[in-house]
DNA sequence: ATTATTTAGTTCACAAATGAATATTTTATT
DNA sequence: AATAAAATATTCATTTGTGAACTAAATAAT
């Protein structure tokens, strides 16, 4: 019966030790720190929730995610390279995800017509319908997941989280990338 | 020389599609969704970019948060239950990452004296000495990682995440939990 | 006390994800 | 046009992560 999320969750352990490492290695930025483990956190518990849904229709999030980035694409299909960027996967990755699902007979691979090196995933039929059959359950989950903020809320962790994922992205491709001898 | 993180993104096709999604499917939130993916998002950069720091220590960013939690803890230990809920990992994960750091003779494992069930896991010399070593990269990515953001923009950033972490959390041990039949 | 229930950790079989190497096609360079 | 460079997707070996079944210890219930 706890009405309050903001003070249930078992963060404050994981904060606790955010501090002692401070006191022990004082360069250490709290701030960026807390901020990089309540995102992998949440990151985590979403994705159980999800897969917990999703596997009353034997998928996974991550399949899951594939066929909505799918679904979200006027028509002409999506290429394996797009997905994995837009899904944050591998391309090796993709590869397993897109044979299962195509086995499976929810996509269709189509060579691109413009470049032959890519492919044009588009839903089969029985794809889309088993989208629209299990969206309301993940439009439900999402809700709940987001319950409690506002709209003002909402778009304030929107531009907060762009900036971060701005500044992951130039370091990915910036210099602090690997390579030093 | 892309100055604006905020623009340079890739997250602006992801939006196209949700956008797209909303229009297919009218109930599909479009703001949760987008919260939800670029969290995904991010910390999948972020684990990547930890990763790649990491790999010089000859340790990856899931034996780094172990390590970190440990350091974090005044002096008696952590048990494995207590990091595998800190560092969002499962228990069986947990087992196997723990044999290895032990392996590499970076903890040590005791069973705990008022519960047997339970081990007590602490840093060895090298492990603090390997965890200070590599500490001053780490700091480096962090503060990259939040650059561009000013404490007030860090603190609606953390008290909206907490949020998103206690909803998370009381959706995994509610309702939506599973188990119909 | 004795028996159940819960909690902590591990094991094991399997699933999911990754890095490095490869084949093929496109684009740039000469 | 011929060749070099970059991009796309795949394969394969390995690492990383998970659910379910299991053991042992603590706690609760009878």
């Amino acid at each position: 019966m706890n009405k309050d999320p903001l003070q249930s969750c078992t963060f404050a352990a994981t904060e606790r030790r955010i501090d002692t490492t401070c006191r022990r290695f004082p360069e250490f930025p709290r701030n960026p720190a807390v901020l990089v483990r309540l995102i992998k956190r949440i990151h985590q518990q979403v994705h159980d929730a999800a897969n917990a849904v999703l596997r009353r229709y034997g998928l996974n999030h991550t399949d899951y995610n594939i066929l909505m980035m799918i679904y979200g694409s006027d028509g002409a299909g999506v290429s394996p390279g797009e997905l994995a960027l837009a899904a944050g996967e591998k391309g090796a990755n993709l590869t397993r995800i897109c044979n299962a699902l195509h086995d499976g007979g929810l996509i269709a691979r189509a060579p691109s017509a413009e470049d032959r090196r890519k492919l044009a995933l588009t839903l089969t039929a029985q794809g889309i319908a088993l989208v629209e059959r299990l969206l309301p359950d993940m439009c439900r989950l999402l809700d709940a997941q987001t319950q409690g903020l506002d709209a003002t809320q909402m778009a304030q962790a929107e531009a907060l989280l762009k900036h971060l994922l701005g500044n992951a992205e130039q370091i990915a491709t910036g210099p602090m990338a690997g390579d030093a001898p």
